[in-house]
DNA sequence: ATTCGGATTCTCT
DNA sequence: GAGAATCCGAATA
């Protein structure tokens, strides 16, 4: 599997977030490799943008590693509990990132390894990994793989797949501060996937 | 099936 | 000090 080239990365986040759908995560972890394919995504469209953190600018040590050049992760604590994991996007100066929100075992050893990390009661499959928090826990993903470059083979790196046909667009999950951007159709997934965390409502 | 509250700590003002 | 790009399990209906 060849890694998506940074060349990839340095466009506006929606259209990375579409075409990182079907394509595939990589956790390597004790010297074995667990596959996942990515599901589901949010792009965070820079400065204008009253969702993102970057929203009118704002530099601080946590928003920095938005500001780098596309192709690197951007990974934060949430709720004082949980990561989630965003890779960002464009050329520096501009902060750009796509959220992964959802991604699904590629296999069963992928799945015994999402297992082993989480441990709930659901017996589901699909509760390993579908929701930014849980896939970062499944994965063990957390600050130390923070401002880390994915292009290359590593401890966490991204893998082209053949593209995804069917993909459905829908507004962002829960960003009710971000005004007429939580109306904006910035979430993308794989239809049909019993992975995604959230689906349209209608 | 849907709603609800509690967990927990980093980050910025 | 307030609030956060969430998750889980329990309670309700």
């Amino acid at each position: 599997m060849n890694p998506l080239t940074q060349a990839f990365y340095l466009r506006e986040a929606v259209t990375v977030a579409k075409e990182l759908l079907g394509k595939i995560l990589i956790r390597q972890i004790n010297g074995r490799d667990y596959c996942f394919k990515i599901v589901e995504t949010e792009a965070y469209m820079g400065a204008m943008d009253k969702a993102s953190h970057a929203y009118g600018g704002k530099f601080t040590n946590r928003t920095k590693p938005m500001f780098e050049r596309g192709g690197i992760t951007y990974i934060y604590l949430i709720y004082g509990m949980y990561y989630c994991l965003n890779i960002v996007t464009q050329d520096k100066g501009i902060p750009h990132a796509v959220l992964i929100r959802a991604v699904e075992p590629l296999d069963e050893g992928a799945m015994k390894f999402a297992k082993s990390n989480r441990l709930i009661k659901s017996k589901k499959n699909e509760d390993l990994t579908n929701g930014p928090g849980k896939l970062c826990q499944a994965l063990v993903i957390d600050k130390t793989l923070n401002e880390k470059d994915i292009t290359k083979e590593n401890l966490l790196w991204i893998a082209d797949a053949p593209s995804i046909m069917h993909i459905i667009k829908d507004k962002r999950i829960n960003i009710p501060y971000a005004m007429e951007y939580q109306d904006m159709e910035w979430r993308f997934y794989i239809a049909d996937n019993p992975f995604v965390s959230v689906l349209k409502n209608n």
